[in-house]
DNA sequence: AAATGTTGGTTGATGTGTCAACTCACTTCG
DNA sequence: CGAAGTGAGTTGACACATCAACCAACATTT
């Protein structure tokens, strides 16, 4: 457990805020994920389908951009769509007749507008102010440099032909 | 979405920040597991009981332990360890004839063994070297702070007679 | 000693995410 | 025109997490 430069392993102080990190990022999750299905039967994924819904301007998106949204796989997509169609809070209409437009019906409307209030409030008390503004700046700073070194490894680390990349 | 103090609704500061850290931890997650499962055909899951015993003097916990550890729910850890055993990375023991002892067989730890330096060599590379030294150590104490807000939360939110808490 | 409670652990039902295979409308190329 | 291809979406099988109910061994109480 040494800190050999070559060698992968994390120094002392590394693994001690990594695993912080992990402690707090699902901690943070279970929580925010516990209190919005206990208060307002929702899961974090109907949160941000819902999310996304009615931030578009005529409530409705084909399930497409909400995969671009959400970085979704296309078949969490549709099991997903499936089950929140089933609990009635959206709909899916064949406009296209070959593409269907997911709506947001008055239902999932409503869900949404309850819960949101809240659930914004709890990010901004158990996360936004305890981290403070600079602290938050650094972070958004630092998400993205690690988006762009995974999607940098993406590229440079699969020879065109391996299966799967 | 204007930013009223008294209102819960993040600043498009704080809003541009939160959502540049939601999409990292995805991505990265994602691809971590990702990685594990196809190069060794392990889970994250499965990875982070396998390094628990594997760091145990003994190679052997007490569910129990594990439990303490991960801070996962009793359940999911029963189900998850009867999983483990059924592919042979551990062994129930029943050696205390009431609460039997989990143990690393020589499959488990030869699969951690093997997977480890790899899975930390990208923790490091996509993650720790990105951040560097300083915005570690910064994000290893402001996870602190959040966990301890949320322990906070928990306590003073939740009046006894209130199920669930 | 019998009744009750506590606690570690299991079980079954249900909802969810992932993978691979598939459908179906439309394109493109022969 | 027809055959192969493309791409959005669906489906089914499986792994997984959560919840509530349960079990079984020990502790406590009376």
């Amino acid at each position: 457990m040494g800190a050999v430069a070559d060698e992968p392993w994390l120094t002392d102080e590394e693994q001690k805020s990594w695993r912080s990190y992990l402690l707090m990022r699902r901690t943070l999750e279970s929580h925010l994920e516990r209190h919005l299905q206990r208060e307002f039967g929702l899961s974090g994924s109907d949160f941000e389908i819902l999310v996304n819904l009615s931030e578009s301007e005529t409530g409705r998106m084909r399930a497409f951009e909400l995969g671009e949204a959400t970085q979704w796989e296309k078949s969490r997509m549709s099991h997903h769509l499936s089950r929140m169609e089933k609990r009635g809070l959206i709909r899916k209409e064949a406009c296209d007749a070959r593409y269907p437009e997911i709506a947001l019906t008055e239902q999932g409307r409503a869900a949404i507008e309850a819960c949101a209030p809240a659930h914004v409030g709890r990010v901004r008390e158990l996360f936004v102010d305890v981290f403070g503004p600079d602290r938050m700046a650094m972070l958004g700073a630092a998400s993205d440099d690690v988006i762009a070194a995974i999607g940098k490894h993406q590229h440079t680390n699969c020879p065109p032909d391996v299966s799967g990349c």
